[in-house]
DNA sequence: CCTACCGTTGCAAAACATTTGCATCTGCAA
DNA sequence: TTGCAGATGCAAATGTTTTGCAACGGTAGG
């Protein structure tokens, strides 16, 4: 039984199946996964799609999942347990997406300015890269 | 006939009704709008809401408009010709919305970063900032 | 100003994403 | 082991976006 059953049984809610395996899928996929994507990756026997919904809301909402929106039709879902959150570069030609962890985030300045001038308490970011992938971006270039 | 019109029929695309509206409808807003809302504040006849979503994304792919996330349920849209493009914060608690202005992207560091060692030709950065506004920062204050 | 053509629009329906109600089942604590 | 709160499966409702098709409208050329 991993940690992840006692984070939630320390918060109060059963540790079924479903969760831990959607921690554990989200865990080991590099990128974030649409529920679909997720539902696709459970062993069987797999869950109904509500139940995965419902897992996703409840796990987000206890701020061991998170959402990250790519501009697609979904949102996509990346574990937020481990470590700073990541960053996005997605190809806007082939859709290939890329993350990584920015060295620090120097935000921190922008947050402050924030808080000074619209009065938010910011405790989260996203950010999000939009451009050509090497490989497009040499096919990109005979235009 | 505004810029606008010029601009679409330079492209190789009639200056329709439908376009003009949503331009104009963008430009007025200080905020992405969904394509419902959009679609709400059409003066009639409204349009079918599948000529809204045909026109913004073909608006979209000449790059008139742009789309924003804010990890709901559906997009924003938001007019992408005025000026260099805005952050987002966003109420957790309430949902209110407010953009503003960076003085310059101090990005560019970052992009090159992507550039040099993931290859990609980084073209676009979106940026949205989450947490507790004004008002429901005091309320929260008595957790 | 008139015409023909191509692309756009409205409408209906399909496709897809997400949420909800309800009866049944399951994890957990006593 | 039992009881109960909460989770799940299933079906259906809801909301969002896309698509097919026939009728219509904007534009360029006459």
């Amino acid at each position: 039984m991993g940690p992840l059953a006692e984070a939630l049984r320390k918060l109060g809610y059963p540790a079924t199946r479903g969760r831990g395996e959607i921690l554990r899928i989200l865990s080991e996929s590099p990128l974030p996964l649409s529920p679909k994507e997720l539902l696709d990756r459970f062993p069987a026997p797999r869950p109904d799609a509500s139940t995965v919904y419902r897992n996703l809301s409840l796990l987000v909402s206890l701020g061991l999942v998170r959402s990250v929106a790519l501009h697609e039709r979904s949102r996509r879902y990346e574990l937020a347990t481990d470590g700073p959150h990541r960053h996005r570069v997605v190809c806007r030609r082939c859709g290939r997406i890329d993350s990584f962890q920015p060295r620090r985030c120097n935000l921190s300045r922008l947050e402050a300015d924030i808080r000074g001038t619209l009065g938010y308490d910011v405790k989260e970011h996203s950010l999000e890269f939009f451009g050509a992938c090497p490989k497009c971006r040499t096919t990109e270039e005979g235009r």
